[in-house]
DNA sequence: GAGCACTGC
């Protein structure tokens, strides 16, 4: 093998940022944050949090450092009413498996701080918890709560950005419990919920609690929650945060507040906000200088080491590395972050072309890819054991950080750049998304770190300088700057809010607000006051893009909603139909061209998804199966389409839209869909050019269409898509063929609609 | 001529 290929990038060695052990190290760590752990003794804790408190509320006293914590979780004696919400049979019955999960929850860290972190919960309305990864809070905390009496009768919501992490943790907090998953504790999430009255703790996600605002403005049910995971800044999370500070007020006040006399003082709401990361500041400003305390985690160390110098090609120095790696260090897989799944692709090849000239006595190389689009067969090969004398090396986008949990790394490289949308708004001719390459923020860099650190110390490897990882933001920009409000603003409407008049933490700027309302008033949302219209209150009841839910409103009037709601289920599905394997493109079209339609994509889908009604009806799950890894398609999509257009069915029926009694097929029928379409993606539309581009109907833009679409190559004079990406060059997904003379009349059709 | 990650009673 050419010596240059295991030619060390220049490394530097730096200390580790997790490996919290040693007073060295937690001096060095100060730097950037003060951590503390509760269950450690005064000095070094009350220090920090002195410094801490002074900075943020004044008070120097902590409950949580100055309380010795002798007693352990079963003190349910110590809280005024528990009613009955302890752990089951804590005494005596337990199995040997419960009274493990109990030793282990007594070792978490945050164990010892227990009793201070109530009080503290206890005396304030509003209390921040920072907490490292491992310290048990997402798990403990709402048991205590529970425990210690502090949600009377009511009940604890724990908020999540991910479906995932919800479920998964009801299951394991069920367990702590010894009860079973939907009594005392359950979750709620799309399509999916364990709960009953019996349920206490109640996991769920931060857009299911967004949509239980839309039924129970002052969210009445739950006494305390606790918005976990806040750091990450979601829509949503951002969404909630500020709606509970309004109906905190309304809850807690004395009924005289501003005549509105409804204020249920008998029926408080305490909010705990928990975030793994250094901004809690701005939580504890946003809910008037709310107290912060903080946990230590527990995780393994990690050494950290930065490239001395910058490098220019972060995938070949990945390379170096990691075959400096493999030939240096001990046994333990590899995780290496890239952008995307091009990097992936191309790194892999050239990975596993050098691992073949190793020398023989050198451990083989198995490499494993990880990206949102790829199939989850592939995804899941990297959970797989690493076969005996064999480094596995996973190459993953950001889905390694925080959603998916490999076992078995020790060894992390990471590039420091990732892809991140960002909306673009602009008035004239709507806003869209760019998809580009950037540095990632610190935060990310640490959480890619811990990944090394999950089952034993680990070693992270980052392409960067130090220097640059100084340089870095401490973490990203909240989404809600991020992202097209359409829909967010049409739901918030429904509750009576203007966005831009709710106190958020962060306030997206003019133009993403002006666009988006321009957009409503396309649709026939609002008015030209603002004011949200019949139509507009039926979209807002279908968990879809407004642009969707326009479709289906419009599709009554061409009698095809049937057809209508097979295309936005599939297109709102949170995973691709159409397969892109990047080395058998070609056969993937081949196998998809039965299902092309000569209109373009929307009608392509529909197609596509009848096929596999058909199929799915007829034939066995490994026959269904088969036809789609022949065709190239995702069942998975069509599984969570199938999902998704049950709960619009019952949707619509509560909106007085009838589904039934559609004869399927025919050249009326498509009219109708593509005009249905038209009416919800009027704005997203442009004319074809002289010299084969397009360009907007409403605005000036220049687009192409994205060689992924069914009419990439056909020049139709007019088209309607989903949406714009710009990532080379701006394109349009989801395109269809449309009359030019027909949406000419759509905007005046919508408005006469509103 | 091409694909960061999530999510919705």
């Amino acid at each position: 093998m050419p010596a240059a290929v295991y030619k060390p990038s220049p490394l530097v060695r730096n200390p580790s940022y997790f490996g919290l052990k040693t007073d060295k190290n937690h001096k060095r760590h100060k730097k950037s944050i003060s951590w503390v752990d509760v269950s450690d003794e005064e000095d070094r804790g009350k220090k920090s949090l002195k410094r801490r408190n002074s900075a943020v509320n004044g008070h120097h006293d902590s409950a949580v450092n100055g309380h010795k914590h002798k007693k352990r979780r079963h003190s349910n004696d110590s809280s005024p009413q528990v009613n009955g919400a302890g752990p089951s049979q804590i005494n005596g019955t337990l199995g040997t498996k419960a009274k493990a999960l109990q030793e282990q929850r007594s070792q978490l860290p945050i164990a010892k701080g227990r009793d201070a972190l109530i009080e503290e919960i206890r005396q304030n309305e509003v209390t921040i918890l920072l907490g490292e990864t491992g310290s048990g809070k997402t798990t403990q905390v709402p048991q205590y709560i529970l425990e210690s009496g502090l949600a009377r009768n009511g009940m604890i919501a724990v908020t999540q950005p991910r479906k995932v992490a919800a479920t998964s943790l009801a299951h394991r907090v069920a367990a702590e419990q010894n009860t079973t998953l939907g009594d005392l504790v359950g979750y709620a999430v799309r399509f999916d919920e364990k709960s009953s009255d019996q349920t206490r703790i109640k996991y769920l996600t931060d857009g299911m609690i967004v949509r239980e605002l839309m039924s129970d403005p002052l969210l009445s049910n739950y006494s305390v929650i606790i918005v976990d995971e806040a750091h990450e800044r979601t829509l949503r999370t951002d969404l909630l945060i500020a709606n509970l500070k309004n109906i905190q007020k309304q809850r807690n006040q004395p009924s005289d507040a501003k005549g509105k006399g409804k204020a249920n003082t008998s029926n408080p709401l305490k909010i705990v906000v928990m975030s793994a990361t250094l901004d809690a500041e701005k939580f504890s400003k946003f809910y008037h200088n709310a107290k912060i305390i903080y946990v230590k985690g527990r995780q393994h160390p990690v050494k950290i080491y930065h490239a001395a110098e910058s490098q220019l090609d972060y995938a070949d120095a990945a390379m170096r590395t990691f075959f400096q790696i493999h030939t240096d260090q001990p046994p333990g897989d590899v995780l290496i972050f890239l952008p995307g799944q091009e990097d992936i692709e191309s790194l892999q090849k050239s990975i596993e072309l050098y691992a073949k000239q190793l020398p023989a006595d050198k451990p083989a190389v198995l490499t494993c890819t990880m990206f949102a689009a790829q199939d989850h067969s592939q995804n899941n090969k990297a959970f797989n054991p690493t076969p005996p004398n064999m480094r596995k090396c996973i190459l993953a986008t950001n889905i390694a950080e925080t959603s998916i949990t490999i076992p078995g790394i020790k060894y992390v490289i990471d590039t420091g750049k990732c892809k991140e949308k960002q909306y673009l708004a602009r008035i004239s001719g709507g806003g869209f998304d760019t998809l580009l390459t950037r540095d990632i923020t610190k935060s990310s860099a640490m959480q890619r770190t811990g990944r090394a650190g999950r089952e034993g110390s680990g070693v992270c490897f980052r392409l960067y300088t130090e220097e640059a990882f100084q340089n870095m933001a401490v973490s990203g920009e909240p989404e809600i700057l991020r992202c097209s409000l359409t829909a967010s603003i049409l739901n918030l409407k429904t509750l009576g809010q203007n966005l831009e008049e709710l106190d958020l933490m962060d306030k997206p700027d003019f133009d993403t607000i002006a666009s988006a309302l321009k957009t409503l008033w396309l649709l026939g949302a609002i008015d030209q006051k603002q004011k949200l219209t019949p139509a507009g209150r039926k979209m807002a009841a279908f968990p879809l893009e407004p642009q969707y839910s326009c479709a289906v409103v419009a599709s009554v009037q061409y009698n095809c909603v049937a057809p209508v709601l097979d295309i936005v289920s599939i297109l709102s599905s949170s995973s691709k139909l159409f397969l892109d394997v990047t080395d058998q493109r070609t056969a993937a079209a081949e196998a998809r061209r039965m299902f092309v339609h000569p209109r373009g994509d929307h009608l392509t889908v529909l197609n596509a998804f009848r096929a596999y009604k058909e199929i799915a009806a007829a034939d066995s799950k490994s026959v269904r199966r088969e036809w789609c890894r022949k065709h190239f398609l995702n069942e998975r999509t069509f599984i969570e389409a199938k999902d998704i257009r049950e709960q619009l069915v019952l949707v619509c029926r509560r909106v007085g839209i009838n589904v039934e009694g559609e004869k399927e097929g025919g050249e009326e029928e498509e009219d109708g869909v593509i005009r249905s379409m038209g009416h919800g993606l009027a704005g997203n539309s442009a004319f074809l050019q002289p010299d084969g581009t397009y360009k907007q109907t409403m605005g000036q833009t220049i687009i192409k269409i994205h060689p992924g679409s069914s009419i990439c190559d056909k020049k139709v004079p007019a088209i309607i898509y989903d949406d714009l990406m710009y990532t080379n060059q701006i394109y349009a997904r989801g395109v269809s063929s449309i009359p030019k003379s027909f949406f000419l009349s759509v905007q005046a059709f919508n408005q006469r609609q509103a």
